[in-house]
Order: structure tokens, then sequence, then C-alpha cells
DNA sequence: ATATAAGTTTAAGCATCCTTAAATTTATTA
DNA sequence: TAATAAATTTAAGGATGCTTAAACTTATAT
């Protein structure tokens, strides 16, 4: 177990590569919120110890070990998310935070329990799939942006961002959860917001919303 | 919330004082396995910052602040222990290191969840009390060592000490647990070991073992 | 193709919390 | 009470991870 700061770095970096955005100091400073200046100082140490491959002014990587430790990380983090969501009770907004903080606090053999007590779940409270042992990845549903759906046709909410609290909150009070279907009434073209059908209610909802909110077509 | 390793000299400092040991630098640095010097350094921080009352080659004592914000510290870490223990199923023996760590990571309000989940416990795993939100402490009931039970008489577990995860381990092992009755079968005055009567076996136990099990005896 | 913008790195410095070694103070004991 | 032992503090220094400002490299747009 390294410490804090390594695995908060490598995680950001493991959900860029999964999300197949090129990695860069740039992009790593702003998900962590410190200067750029401070990433590359630490992408320096990354490198020595193995678990990045960089040069300088070039795209970041993980290496295999890199990879492997990170993976651990994201599962110790959505398998926090999924307890305190569905044991502890928290509500959806407020889980992302807590599990940060605790994903570098709980030895393996506690979060084996809370998974074994969790029935071994494959999805988090946002729809992100959790690595196993392994690494492997559970096998995500096609989804698209809920913005892309034609007007006319219904899906199911599979996943959405869970990058912002107010956003998830919001979701909640429509009560725009995973698993409801949602039909696309009308598509607004003056503000590219759309009118939608959820819990029999019509609504509408931002593009911006939307576009963080993906949906299973079959 | 201040950083980890204020919370954790503040934390110690607060038990010391509970069990009447005078504070003092050298006490600090074994129990945070670090040098007297570090400790000399970080107790001038804590008193620039109003946690505790601090004059050089004097004894250390928590301010009002200092107290009540330890009482928190310890609080969360004993509401883990328990939900560790109760819910989630981990032996005696491993709590207290993994509350150690999430003490530091979860919200007041997770922490208020997990009080709620417990019903309200006064006690934690090994006996210690819980304080309330305001620093009060629950009243213990009165004990003495095991090792000054006298030949003859029963009593009860109500509390050991968890200086030891083997020493822990080991109780488990001769299913010594709170609540139990023991009765003290005679004394080896040649090693001054115990002869015990517990779960209707009787067993053979240190000085060193019996002067951290503490009995109640009505 | 080159000027400009955007992104990245280097340099110098700071806060935190630790270390060992030396100096100082307090406690103990002959 | 004076010598010695024990405890504590000071001093100097190291690792980590951050900051801002300046220098440098790469990308973009005219």
């Amino acid at each position: 177990m390294q410490n804090i700061s390594t695995e908060n770095y490598l995680s950001e970096i493991y959900k860029l590569e999964q999300s197949n955005v090129k990695v860069k100091t740039n992009v790593i400073a702003k998900k962590l919120e410190i200067s750029n200046a401070a990433v590359t100082d630490m992408l320096k140490k990354l490198s020595n110890n193995g678990w990045i491959l960089y040069e300088r002014y070039k795209n970041i990587e993980l290496t295999k070990n890199g990879k492997e430790y990170a993976s651990q990380i994201v599962r110790r983090h959505r398998i926090w998310e999924i307890f305190l969501h569905q044991i502890v009770g928290l509500p959806w907004d407020k889980v992302h935070d807590e599990a940060h903080r605790l994903e570098h606090s709980a030895s393996d053999e506690l979060v084996d329990k809370l998974e074994e007590m969790l029935e071994f779940p494959e999805f988090d409270p946002h729809g992100d799939p959790i690595p196993g042992k392994d690494g492997s990845i559970p096998k995500i549903k096609d989804s698209i942006p809920l913005s892309k759906v034609r007007v006319g046709i219904s899906g199911k909410v599979v996943r959405v961002n869970d990058f912002d609290n107010n956003f998830l909150n919001y979701l909640s009070q429509i009560g725009l959860k995973l698993g409801k279907k949602i039909t696309v009434k009308e598509k607004l073209s003056f503000d590219n917001s759309l009118l939608i059908k959820i819990n029999d209610k019509q609504i509408n909802i931002s593009n911006k919303l939307a576009s963080n909110v993906f949906i299973n077509l079959n």
C-alpha cells in the first residue's frame, strides 16, 4: 500500500484511460484540483516507481503494475460506494466523496468482507463497473448519452457521470435512477434542452444534464 | 477537521488523560512510535493552535477545545470498532487497526448513521466507553484487574486493554469475551500465574494477561 | 511558415512531520 | 548535595507534496 497521494494520482489516470481520454498533465491537474507543476513533479516520482510510463511533454500511460494497482483502488472506491448507499443508506450524492476518503483506509480483508456482504456486485450506484481482484472489468451494457437519443425513442438509464454532487442530487429529485425507463418526447432547438417522459411525468432537462446520463436502448 | 497527525496526537493524549496517566513527551512518543524530538515539535504546534496547554519540561494537558475535539475522534474510533465487529463481522483483534485508519476519513454524517444502525451503543468491543456528541462519557461499571481478584471469587469481564492484537486474538482463542463469568481458582506464587474457570473449563493464564482483563465483582 | 496561444516543465520556496545528534533541564541516588 | 541518569528540547537536515513565476516546447491559426 502506497500513500494517499500516489493512490489518488493512479486512480485518476486509470479512470481517464478507461474513458479513452488522452492522459495529460493538464487533465490530471484539473481533476485533482492542483497546479500543473505539482503534477509534473509527481509524474516523475510515479514514473521512477514504475507505476507509469512518462516522457516529458508526451502522453502518460499506466504500466502493467500501475494499472493493476489502480484497478484495486477503483475497486475499493466503488465497493465502498455501494456499501454506503445500500447498507448505510447514504444518499446518492454523498457516497462519492465519502468513499473517496475511505478508499485509502481499508484493508483488503475489510473490502473483501464488504464485497461479500453486498453479494459481489458488478456496478456501483452510478453504474460504473467494479474491477475484479484480477483487474478484470464487468461487461458494460451498450449505451449512448441521453442527449443523443432520438425523439420518440425509449431506453433505460444504465449509468450517470458522477462529476458533480449537485447534479446527482438533482437527478434524485426528479426521480431519475439507474434502471428507470426514459422516453425522449421532444428536442428544443433553441436551447438544446429535451422534453422526456420518466415515471409517467413529462419534464424538461438541459442538454448538459442529458449528456451525462447514459441510456441503453434495447 | 484537522489533519490526521493532529488527530492522532490529540486522541492519544485524551486516552492517556482518561486513564490518569501523566501525559509526557516520552509517553506520547512511545504510543505513536516516533522520536521524542518529533513529539516536542508537534506539541508546540498543538499548543499554538489552542488544543493543549504546554510549557517546556512540564506536563501536557488538553484545553477545553482540545478535549472536546479529541473526544469526538475517540468517539468515531469506537463507533467504527463496533460497526466493524458487529455488522461486518471482523474479529476482535482486527478492529482496532482498521478503525484507527477509518476514524480520520468519515464525515460526521456517516458516523451518525453508523451509530444509529448500532442503536446508540455505549461501549466498544473492548469495553471502552463511547463519548457522546457532547463529550460526555457513559458511566463505567466498577472493575479491577483480573490479576487482583482473590482466590475463590467470581466476576464478569467488563473490559480488556486493547494494547496488543495477539493478546486479543489469544483471548478469543480461550473463549474470553466481554460478559463472560470468570472464577479465580488458584494463584501460583512461583510465576504469579492464575488458574481460572471460564466456560466450565479450567485454564492457566499469565499475570501479564490477567492484569489486562478487567472484572466487575458486583 | 511563422506568430501566437496553449500546455508543460524547471526553479525556488514553503509547510508538515519526521530523523539523529548535541545541548539542556529535571529527577534520582549515593 | 553533588554526581549521575533520565527525560526533554534544540538544531540541522530530509522526504513529500504543494505553490507561483519564469522558461521552454508543442499545437494552432492565419
